[in-house]
DNA sequence: ATGGTCGCAACGCGA
């Protein structure tokens, strides 16, 4: 099963640059973030005439969104409320074959690290507290599950451009690393990418739009995640971070983590 | 140290 989280930062934009991907990646299940539309106005029959007729789509007007693409029929979808906010930020499926994903997107957290001073910071970290509520205790927890998203934290010190200048910018702080490790904690989940890339070795899936030359100064950082369940250990046997997508004309800022697993 | 760019939707807000 070949798994892809992709932020879109618009997927009425950005629809031709979603059906090109699929067109030539072929994953079976696409999650979105940022979709930034109502469900009304997603372009589902685009995906739909590629093959993509299975879709939980759970948006709303100009921010947020998030859905699942996929070719392989579901047998059951859900969403979560976070932090008692109506925000789309969390979409779920399972598939017939017992696996169970969660596409999440964390808040961004606006500038300021301090949850005192900027209640968009205080609700990224609640929002990182109840998504490991949500998994600890879950009696679920031993079926096979996969979490991807963009989870706006980049946890290590080579998922940033510099560990040292980052230290006090949102998204690389020692606070949101440690809720983000109590999360991935709270079901024992994996870190795919970082069983493929080695954790000495730089890895980022967003790239600034406000760099000059994205490419050339390469100041990226790790915001997006697959993880697996304990149970799908090894199970991932290709991984891919999609950088060449950054270029496309008219990109997200965020590029496609892919993932295939043996299950 | 600052400001740099996007997208939505309506000229501000969130990222």
């Amino acid at each position: 099963m070949k798994i892809a989280t992709w932020n879109i930062n618009s997927v009425r934009l950005r629809r031709n640059l979603v059906a090109r991907f699929l067109r030539i990646h072929q994953p079976d299940v696409l999650c979105l973030q940022e979709t930034k539309t109502i469900n009304d106005l997603f372009p589902k029959t685009t995906f739909a005439k590629l093959g993509y007729e299975h879709q939980a789509i759970h948006g709303q007007k100009g921010y947020h969104g998030v859905a699942i693409l996929s070719r392989v029929p579901f047998r059951d979808t859900h969403s979560k409320t976070l932090c008692d906010r109506e925000d789309c930020r969390h979409v779920a499926a399972e598939f017939k074959n017992g696996l169970e994903l969660h596409n999440f997107y964390v808040p961004a957290g606006g500038d300021i690290p301090d949850p005192k001073l900027n209640p968009k910071f205080a609700h990224k970290l609640a929002f990182l507290r109840e998504m490991a509520h949500a998994f600890t205790n879950n009696p679920e927890r031993n079926k096979p599950m996969v979490l991807v998203g963009d989870l706006n934290v980049a946890p290590l010190p080579h998922d940033v451009w510099s560990h040292t200048q980052l230290l006090n910018v949102v998204s690389h702080t020692p606070l949101e690393v440690d809720l983000l490790n109590a999360a991935k904690a709270s079901l024992d989940w994996v870190d795919v990418t970082r069983e493929f890339v080695p954790h000495g070795e730089k890895a980022y899936s967003w790239w600034s739009y406000r760099a000059q030359d994205w490419k050339k100064s390469d100041r990226g950082r790790r915001l997006d995640h697959v993880w697996t369940s304990r149970g799908l250990k090894g199970a991932a046997k290709t991984h891919a971070i999609l950088k060449p997508l950054r270029g496309w004309k008219q990109a997200s800022d965020h590029v496609p983590v892919l993932v295939e697993l043996d299950i």
